[in-house]
This record gives C-alpha cells, structure tokens and sequence, in this order.
DNA sequence: CACTTATCTGAAGAACTGTTCATTCACACA
DNA sequence: TGTGTGAATGAACAGTTCTTCAGATAAGTG
C-alpha cells in the first residue's frame, strides 16, 4: 500500500473525527485484506470477460447457448457477418477462455457453451435495465 | 443469411440421410430465429464485460463488491498500482458501463458495486474451475 | 479572494486486438 | 495415394486501448 495512503489518513481523520492511529491503521488493514483476499484464478476471469466482451464472440455464445446443444462450426459461421477464418479464430478464443467446448466428428467440428458461459450471460441477462 | 450455408446444407444431409430441402429449411430457419431473438441492449452489455476484463477496473470492482460499501477514491487508490489520473479513468469507464454508481461529498467521491457488477462476479466465483 | 487538496480530463504514444488473405492441416473417400 | 472439403493457423495491418503526463475543475479554508 505505502505512499499512497496520506490523502486516506485525512479522509479517516475526517469521517471519525479526532481518532487515534489505531483506526487508522485498522481501515487500511481492512483494504488491505480484501485485496489479498481476492480469487485466485483472476487472469482466467478477465480473459473470459475479454472474451465475451467481443461482438463475434459475443454473438457465437448466444447462438450456442440459444440453441442450448452443440452446434457444427458450419452452423455458426452462417448468422455471424465475418470470414470462416474470423469464425474459426474467434472459437479457438472462446476454447481458450473456457466458455465452449469442442469436439470432431469427421471432418465436423462441434462446439458447445460451458456452464460458465450460460453463468455469464444469465447474469447479463438478470440485470438488465428494467429487470431486477 | 445467405450464401455460406450449402456447407450447412451439406451437414444436414449427412446428419439427416436422405432427406426433404423442408428438414433444411426448417433448421436454417431455427438457427435464425435464435439470432433475431439476441437481447436488446446488447451493445451495453459488451460494454460491462470489456469493462471487467481489464486489470485496473477488474480489481477496483473486487474491491468494492468485497467491502460491500461505497468507498472514496483515495480508499482505491492505494491498492491498486497506477497513478491516480488512472484510476480516475478506470472509475469513470466502469460507471459508463453501469459496474458502479457514484456519489460526491464536499471533494471527495465514493463509489460503489452496482448488482450488474456483482452478478458478474458472483457468476466467475461460481463457475471457477473445481465449483460447480 | 488566494491557496490547497481531491479528483477529473485530454492528448499522446506504446502495446494490444480483430479481421482478412494465404496457406496448411486433417479427414473421407474414390 | 490423390483429390476435395471443413476447419485451423500465421502474418500483417488498421483500429482500438491503457497508461502517463500536464493541466484543469471544484470544493474547502484562511
């Protein structure tokens, strides 16, 4: 923490009045805390928020989740305005972030969306303006 | 749709053995369906993931969703590590795409996890590998 | 009103992303 | 084993993003 933490002492001195540094001190072990606190696969979260964060793949997932099975690639490609390659690249993507699986069949390709993609997007869902 | 589908066409064929163009058209016609009926507010909801995906905002938005109150930006500022003008952006960004509210008192301001912000993490913590 | 403090804003440049084109891989089947 | 087809890969370039620096606001204080 360190330096920063002058202008966080006067909010503190502030908001309790005349304290001593013990509250001080406390507050800022309290912050402190929750950032150790934090999860453990951080990097893993922000790539599969990236990952959705794309219009491509945005709209892959929801076809996948919409349809609620696996779908063949040559199903996808159809609906999103972009090259099979671009297609292809943004479902390797979503592989990588862990929000669809993927399985051959032949020269086919299936893919499908994770739990944690249908997690994602209900939550979008959920509070949506209006909603909740 | 459109001209990418006769691999589509290809793969109901081979799916469905010998059968109708009425089995094709009625399985073009599903896929559609499932992108007209995408959520509205779409754009916005990029935007909340984008938001979340990176480092700086990702961490500022754990740290109020775990102190579960608003906090001053000079409680943000010292555990997150970049300069101030920064996390000024990183604020600004996330209250765009509705992650925190925001509020003034004298010169100070204090922001706070909205539910959206929450639900999204809370939907992470849930589908990490090893839950669910 | 001048001065300090907390936060914000805009510009700028390095770093990163997303798409396409060209090529390659993998499988099926004659 | 040669050919055709579905899909993946790599390079490249335009477009976007993230951070910092410098300066601007706005509120509190003397």
């Amino acid at each position: 923490m360190g330096q920063q933490s002058e202008r966080l002492e006067r909010l503190i001195a502030d908001q309790e009045g005349e304290c001593c540094t013990a509250d001080i001190d406390a507050r800022i072990e309290t912050l402190e805390r929750h950032v150790t606190d934090l999860p453990p696969d951080y990097a893993r979260d922000q790539a599969a928020l990236k990952a959705l964060s794309n219009d491509t793949r945005h709209t892959i997932v929801r076809l996948l989740a919409a349809a609620g099975r696996e779908l063949c690639v040559c199903e996808i490609t159809p609906v999103v305005d972009v090259s099979d390659s671009a297609v292809s690249h943004a479902l390797s993507d979503l592989y990588d972030a862990g929000l669809v699986t993927r399985r051959k069949d032949g020269t086919w390709r299936y893919y499908e969306a994770t739990g944690r993609a249908t997690a994602l997007l209900e939550a979008l869902d959920q509070t949506r303006e209006g909603s909740r």
